[in-house]
DNA sequence: AGCACGCCGACT
DNA sequence: GTCGGCGTGCTC
């Protein structure tokens, strides 16, 4: 018997299988999936068994491997074939493949803690008669028959609630035994007393029309305005998928700002949800899997890695706020859990479901087109209706020298002071310093050729699209408005902080960013308190925007609504119309109508006046039309190819030589735009160019990628990344 | 990745 | 004469 072995170490030099013997001690007891030592050079280390087979695949004798290090099935069948998927899919090594499925604790290292937790019980270990009698025997060991006694009722008690030298005594005489019983860090229960809201008309037709899916690998798209229920309809499908015995697995963006979605899972389904999320610690990740494992398991909640976890029988998968990026992941390897959600779609043969209020392109052009199923929730659950959104033109409000907060907002900041309502300020701050604009009238500088912001390079005083490489020097004045007003765009939280206290003296403010959330749980306590009313303005950034819920918040104000529009990325639209509409659904959520003021330099900027109108239609079919002229997604693939090298020159010829290559390998329908200096063009001494592929259909994509990465394996000083389907390019 | 092997330059 | 620099190539 001879196993197909995966060694630890993550280079592309040995991204290949090794054959071992199995020893005959070994024989019965491995299986695939498991993790063994193995010799390799003249060290022992650890490799995962891919495949058992009995062909020699070499002439030259094999060693044997060493021991088995974990003798249960780290990677399932399925498992192992989504790391296939998954190293296919970005290029990665296998190995890396594998062990970005696993949590911390089961990746393949060598010293791996054991994380289990265990309580000791203690309970009689003889006969009751014996007991009694040892009791009546020994009328002065008082401690001691207490114990029993206590034993003789309870049968079985948590040990450290009754350690003592009496304790130990009837341990050491055999009378009482211990026991250690694997403890879990989290435990939530149902909550009792939870009646579920009684779904709408409109509800309940989306859960009949997914769930007629059921048993079959289709993709359906839900489309719902924000407020509309979309987590009810989750909470019923997944009640009918449990009924008929299948598990259910719930993508969501980033569980510490869904904190509030999770709880309403544990408070109607408890102890059969498991989390899984990067805040766990590697404990907490070890009990949950090891729950999985055992099969207590039949909800998993969790982010993207979260789509790896080997829960079996799955009987539907969702993917809530299915525009996230964050299912995307930026580092190696770059994949997006939609892709592994499909393949695992098939593999169980469940339907996959795609929630959300402002859909990525991608996916509304495939359920346009029939390849997803399209289901719409067009109504607010109970009396709310839409807010009332109004653009305010900044560059009026500047002359009036009110350059943070317009005159409008502050007016309705006061109104709802003195209603005794809540208001939620949101500062857009992507986008911040890359790029410059026009203080006077917001003009910004685009590209001629791709319709994106130009970035801005101090050094050599110029602007650059960073697609294209088109270049001009920088001007002194606005060719729009012709005020020496070119500059930064720059405004923190902090300073917004300010000017609110200075502005409403009274009011208390709380800000939530990246400087006040760094601390575990900090989320959760300034969102808690707000909703508690106990402040009565929340200042963030976006992370504001995201699945939560004021009742009391009826105004929402949006500083800068541009800021995100000027982000060099093709996406930057979308991005925008995504954010403003999520943060608009903030407001008016009860059954106090909402309010949303949204500040711009751009008032006529057509994706404002898609958020403005709530129109998600209107929005797609106008940035459809941008993305069909300019060969952008969906109607193109993209893949981001970077050459990164210490040395300037050397990077520049790889990259152009890279270029050629895809040049002459390539289908000619194929566009291939570069090389050009990367959005982030030095990043600690190293320099990245960048060449972009802009493809429909390539039957030579991945072979030519695959030869292109193995040619760099070879060269010195100088790597190569590539990211198909990249998030920002 | 990690290690041995190997072929040149400056030391006790 | 030898020690050690790191370039090259191999690991079942």
């Amino acid at each position: 018997m001879i196993a197909e072995v995966l060694v630890e170490y993550n280079a592309k030099s040995i991204d290949k299988s090794f054959f071992y013997l199995i020893p005959s001690s070994l024989k019965n007891k491995i299986t695939k999936g498991m993790k063994v030592k193995v010799p390799f050079g003249n060290k022992l280390i650890n490799g995962f068994v891919i495949n058992i087979t009995n062909e020699q695949p070499h002439n030259y004798e094999l060693k044997s491997i060493d021991s088995i290090v974990d003798d249960f099935l780290i990677l399932n069948d399925e498992l192992l074939l989504i790391g296939n998927y998954l190293q296919e899919k970005t290029l990665c090594t296998k190995i890396t493949a594998y062990q970005t499925m696993l949590p911390s604790n089961l990746k393949i290292k060598d010293k791996h803690h054991n994380l289990i937790k265990y309580d000791i019980y203690i309970s009689l270990n003889s006969s009751v008669e014996q007991v009694r009698s040892f009791i009546n025997n020994n009328k002065r060991k008082i401690k001691q028959n207490e114990i029993l006694t206590i034993l003789l009722q309870k049968k079985q008690v948590l040990k450290k609630d009754y350690a003592s030298n009496a304790l130990n005594e009837l341990i050491k005489n055999k009378l009482v035994k211990e026991e250690y019983i694997q403890k879990y860090r989290l435990e939530h229960h149902k909550n009792q007393d939870l009646i579920p809201p009684k779904l709408t008309i409109e509800q309940e037709k989306a859960v009949n029309k997914i769930y007629s899916y059921a048993n079959k690998s289709k993709t359906i798209l839900l489309h719902g305005v924000t407020g509309s229920g979309k987590t009810e309809v989750y909470m019923n499908l997944i009640e009918k998928v449990i009924k008929d015995g299948r598990n259910c697995l719930l993508l969501i963006p980033e569980i510490t700002l869904t904190a509030q979605i999770v709880n309403r899972f544990y408070d109607r389904f408890g102890n059969i949800v498991a989390i899984f999320h990067s805040a766990l610690s590697d404990g907490e990740k070890q009990d949950e899997y090891q729950k999985i494992l055992n099969n207590q398991i039949k909800i998993v909640i969790g982010t993207r890695s979260a789509i790896f976890t080997p829960l079996t029988n799955i009987g539907i998968i969702i993917i809530d706020e299915e525009h996230s990026e964050t299912y995307k992941q930026d580092s190696n390897p770059r994949y997006h859990a939609l892709d592994i959600a499909i393949f695992r779609s098939n593999y169980h043969n469940c339907p996959l479901v795609l929630g959300s209020a402002t859909p990525s392109l991608e996916t509304m052009a495939r359920a346009k087109k029939g390849v997803y199923e399209l289901v719409t929730l067009n109504n607010r659950v109970g009396i709310s209706s839409l807010p009332n959104i109004t653009l305010v033109d900044m560059s009026l409000e500047m002359r009036k020298r009110n350059p943070i907060i317009s005159s409008i907002l502050k007016e309705k900041i006061i109104d709802r002071l003195n209603k005794k309502e809540q208001i939620i300020l949101l500062l857009n701050r992507r986008g911040y310093s890359t790029t410059i604009s026009c203080q006077n009238c917001g003009y910004v500088y685009k590209c001629p050729h791709c319709d994106i912001s130009l970035t801005y390079h101090k050094s050599s005083n110029n602007l650059r699209c960073h697609y294209c490489g088109y270049t001009i020097l920088k001007p002194l004045k606005c060719p729009s408005c012709h005020e020496e007003a070119l500059n930064y765009l720059g405004l923190g939280t902090e300073k917004l902080e300010n000017e609110l206290v200075k502005m409403f003296p009274t009011a208390r403010v709380v800000r939530m960013d990246t400087d006040t959330t760094s601390q575990k749980g900090s989320h959760e306590k300034i969102i808690t308190k707000f909703k508690n009313q106990e402040y009565d303005i929340l200042l963030g950034t976006q992370m504001i925007s995201k699945g939560l819920d004021f009742p009391n918040a009826t105004l929402a104000g949006i500083i800068n609504g541009d800021a995100s529009l000027n982000i060099p990325d093709f996406r930057s639209s979308e991005r925008t119309f995504s954010l403003l509409t999520q943060a608009a659904g903030r407001a008016g959520r009860a059954n106090v109508p909402g309010e949303v003021i949204i500040q711009t330099y751009n008032p006529n900027n057509y994706t404002l006046n898609c958020v403005k109108n709530q129109n998600y239609e209107q929005f797609y079919n106008y940035e459809m039309k941008i993305r069909k002229k300019l060969s952008y997604p969906p109607y193109y693939y993209l893949v981001s190819i970077k050459v990164i090298s210490k040395d300037y020159e050397l990077a520049q010829k790889e990259s152009q030589h890279v270029a050629n290559y895809l040049q002459n390998h390539l289908e000619n329908t194929t566009i291939i735009l570069g090389p050009t200096t990367a959005a982030i063009f030095r990043k600690n001494n190293t320099y990245r160019f960048q060449i972009l592929i802009k493809y429909k259909y390539d039957s030579k994509l991945y072979k030519t990628l695959k030869e292109l990465d193995n040619i760099f394996v070879y060269l010195k000083n100088v790597y190569i990344e590539i990211d198909l389907n990249p998030n920002n390019i």
